[in-house]
DNA sequence: GGCTGTTGTCGTCAGCTCGACGATAAGTCG
DNA sequence: CGACTTATCGTCGAGCTGACGACAACAGCC
């Protein structure tokens, strides 16, 4: 049997929300092909590791970074996604909390945050990636306790709220959210404390609770 | 860079409803390893091939089936999945509408349907492929139109419901679930026919739709 | 034909959730 | 202290859902 040798990567699609933008990270590539451009974060699965485990690695080698959230997200194929050889990628989705611009990694000349609105011109396939990684996080927020994941460990359900408007691009209604996500039972823990900020009321504290889905969800009408 | 070579694989998770039960298709291996054990149909990727092209061509060898629906599922790579060499696969999900047994395809022995409940002890890590697939399917019955794929060209309201019936394992009331689907614009086509059947009062015909979506959701509660 | 059993389809009604919005609480800033 | 900001609680009507009654339209049997 002459199976044809692939090559096989892990791609990430890292996602989170920065001052009211959804952003994900970005390196710009060193090597051919498509040096100088930019990519989503990435490498080659090592002999004895699992695709996952390859996923977390990557994630540490190139930025360092906390994750709230990883899950694979799709495997993309196409035999000239790669001019050098043919390489199937099995993308991941990661979403974490605003953290500060992540550290140079090994592999890549830098990691940075680039808002997604707009963006496009990535090496390979990764626009696609992009958008179907943005697509899931999108769908998810709906019926599961994901959007929990972008926040700090301790949160406000304002914090929360701006998730979801920044992610769907649409404007929520505070008293029904508040209403929504404090009602549903597991899905927030209130750690009893209070925020103070420039102005407004303080708010309640919680940390996430043990519920992950989101039962009835929280749809997002077409308005 | 010496990357490690892969071999890259699509196996098939192709779920039917059958007599009330709800079946997924297996093939009998005729070589080792899990020689004369059950597994999932699928097969090497060609060098110049897509991954979805190569399910689709995997499903017509194999089975030669009229496929209703067919996504990629996810993919599965640790690193002791297979004892010959590393081996990648991307599983696929397909609905298929109720056929005769398939034809014995090339590579497997025979292929046959076999009842999802209770079923276990397949080839490689198929019975985890078979799981996420079921549980896909189960999940995705709830907010989109994916019933219809079990369905025929032609069918009645009863048909579809016995569907989600048999696919999430719980009673549905015949009149709610005809006022949900005959009420969402798009789902249902009424073609004008009606069946005539052993007893009853004869049932409306419909095709497909034009929507993909269910909006709002039809929730499997936990009663 | 009449009766029975079966299945499909239409209505009704209470309960829940949601969206829109008013009202109040509790802070900061000038 | 007043203005402003933000958090949180209530209220109300619309829409969807689940439970269920009622009727329609067939086959089969006496």
């Amino acid at each position: 049997m002459a199976h044809p040798p692939f090559a096989v990567t892990v791609d990430l699609v890292v996602l989170t929300v920065r001052s009211d933008e959804l952003c994900v990270l970005l390196v710009r590539r060193g090597v051919e092909p498509f040096a100088g451009q930019d990519a989503l974060p990435g490498g080659f699965v090592r002999p004895d590791e699992d695709l996952a485990a390859a996923a977390v690695r990557e994630l540490a080698e190139e930025t360092g970074l906390t994750v709230g959230h990883l899950e694979q997200l799709a495997s993309y194929g196409a035999p000239d996604r790669d001019p050098r050889q043919r390489v199937v990628t099995v993308a991941h989705l990661a979403l974490v909390p605003d953290q500060p611009a992540p550290t140079a990694g090994t592999d890549a000349e830098a990691a940075r945050w680039a808002p997604v609105a707009g963006l496009s011109g990535l090496a390979f396939d990764h626009d696609r990636l992009l958008a179907d990684g943005v697509e899931r996080a999108r769908a998810k927020l709906e019926y599961s306790a994901l959007g929990t994941a972008f926040c700090p460990p301790s949160f406000t359900v304002a914090q929360l709220r701006r998730v979801y408007e920044v992610v769907w691009g649409r404007d929520l209604d505070p008293r029904n959210f508040h209403r929504k996500v404090t009602g549903t039972p597991g899905l927030l823990e209130p750690t009893g404390e209070t925020t103070t900020r420039d102005g407004g009321r303080p708010a309640q504290l919680y940390r996430r609770g043990s519920a992950d889905t989101l039962h009835p969800p929280l749809l997002r009408t077409d308005a």
